[in-house]
RNA sequence: GUGGGUAUAGCGUAGUUGGUUAUCGCGCCAGAUUGUGAUUCUGGAUAUCCUGAGUUCGAACCUCAGUACUCACCCCA
């Protein structure tokens, strides 16, 4: 037998309706603020990676599905949502459109890593993007929407943590302070720190080394050391969300894995011990446009994960409601009644009916138990008398409540008690 | 990349001084005097006991190798 490819997960008809009701809420939250969906491809040209997510950074290091296709063109498929929005967004023109431009996808990232708990080579998440605004208020909306679409999906297990990590300018200076308070400690810790000393020195705080814990106290904060304008947009940032009447706490060690970041980080991380960590991370992009050929535009978005979401409401037992269900079940006593119900099934499902019958022969009993199995809201029985009197009992299978309805008005009636 | 754990039917499992028709539950199929399901009862199908090699008269069980899955680190959704 043939598996499936490790680190992925089949979505099976039993599970499914999870999928489609978190799809649902989200598009309906995102469309309450101006949000549109783009779909674009789920492979790019590998050096759009390179150029956006940063060529320090573990996911470009070691992490992307990278291959040649047969023109000898280095592929690779998307390992997080923004990098192909962006580059979508300049290469449609949309950065000559009228700003905003508010956007979402929806789009499977692939990342070659040991999966474990809540982590996995492909991996689903809704990318959620804004372009053209420099407003904190657009920071603070976005970490709105998401709060209110766990609302709705009445998912409370989670903190926000906010963190600002400045702009170029004060990153620049900051480094600089790092730099010179790690300098005499650097031989104490961590091969990979000694590294990012240099590279990337941001990430010094994110290491979770042990040897390394202890430096991190006393090491100079960004948020201490932001620019008068980086300051004045973390403040905004911190008065929006207060006004939104979400709770948030300042995280000075968030810098986030992807270099394209500036000012506003954020994570929504789950309360649960183990290591599904971050459901949902984001940030300001404000350079990215330009970085990859497009205009000066600002930039704030969000990667909301499927998987770690689902299976932390699982785990909480949170309940998502299964609409999926069909409507109505016809079962048939008498064989020459097969083609009446066939047509009677086509008739309703031109009304709106979900209804389905019998197809593999199955006894009457056996309907009724199949009907029961699927949990079918409402059953008819199809015999003789049903189609000379064009009337049919129609039994609701939770109560075991019927009533006579006329064929004419089926539809309507199961539809009423939806 | 580093370290731990596990591998028996569709799913969850029992099964050691190595000898069984390999256990049980769920699910699946069928039936309980023939037009009403979920409970109950009865019967039935389904297992290369992860793969390969070895030890042994005899291996699901012991040894070695491999593979897969899983958890943790790293990193992240």
């Amino acid at each position: 037998m043939v598996t499936r490819p490790k680190g992925t997960k089949d979505v099976v008809p039993a599970e499914s309706y999870k999928w489609q009701k978190i799809e649902e809420v989200e598009k309906n939250v995102l469309r309450l603020y101006g949000f549109k969906e783009m779909r674009t491809p789920i492979f790019e040209h590998t050096e759009l990676f390179l150029r956006s997510v940063g060529d320090t950074t573990d996911i470009v290091n070691k992490e992307m599905y990278t291959f040649l296709d047969k023109g000898e063109r280095s592929l690779t498929l998307k390992p997080e949502g923004t990098s192909g929005i962006v580059r979508a967004f300049i290469e449609n023109g949309l950065d000559n459109e009228p700003q905003p431009i508010k956007t979402f996808t929806f789009t499977p990232c692939f990342r070659y890593e040991r999966p474990q708990a809540g982590r996995l080579r492909e991996h689903h998440q809704c990318s959620i993007e804004a372009f053209g605004s420099e407003s904190a208020k657009m920071d603070a909306e976005i970490i709105g929407m998401v709060k209110t679409i766990f609302d709705k999906l009445k998912f409370i297990n989670y903190k926000i943590n906010i963190n600002s990590i400045g702009c170029k300018e004060c990153r620049k200076k900051y480094n600089e302070k790092l730099k010179a308070y790690y300098a005499d400690k650097i031989d104490f810790m961590c091969d990979d720190c000694k590294s990012r000393l240099e590279k990337n020195p941001l990430r010094l705080l994110d290491c979770k080394d042990e040897k390394c814990q202890g430096f991190k106290k006393d090491a100079p904060k960004i948020i201490n050391n932001l620019c008068d304008d980086c300051a004045e947009h973390f403040n905004e940032l911190k008065k929006y969300l207060a006004i939104s009447d979400i709770h948030f706490e300042i995280n000075p060690l968030i810098v986030r894995g992807l270099d394209y970041y500036n000012r506003t980080v954020f994570e929504f991380i789950t309360n649960e011990d183990g290591a599904l960590g971050t459901i949902c991370g984001g940030g300001r992009y404000d350079g990215l446009v330009e970085t990859l050929g497009g205009k000066n535009i600002p930039a704030v978005g969000v990667g909301l994960g499927f998987e770690r979401l689902i299976s932390l409401m699982e785990k909480n037992e949170v309940k998502i409601k299964d609409s999926s269900n069909l409507d109505l079940y016809i079962a048939t006593v008498d064989e020459n009644m097969r083609d009446e119900v066939f047509a009677l099934a086509l008739n309703l499902r031109d009304k709106g009916v979900s209804v389905d019958y019998d197809l593999i022969g199955r006894s009457f009993k056996s309907e009724m138990k199949y009907a029961n199995k699927i949990s079918a809201r409402y059953i008819i029985v199809f015999g003789e008398t049903e189609y000379k009197t064009k009337t049919f009992k129609v039994k609701n299978m939770a109560t075991s409540f019927e009533k006579e309805v006329a064929q004419d008005e089926l539809a309507s009636f199961i539809l009423k008690n939806k």
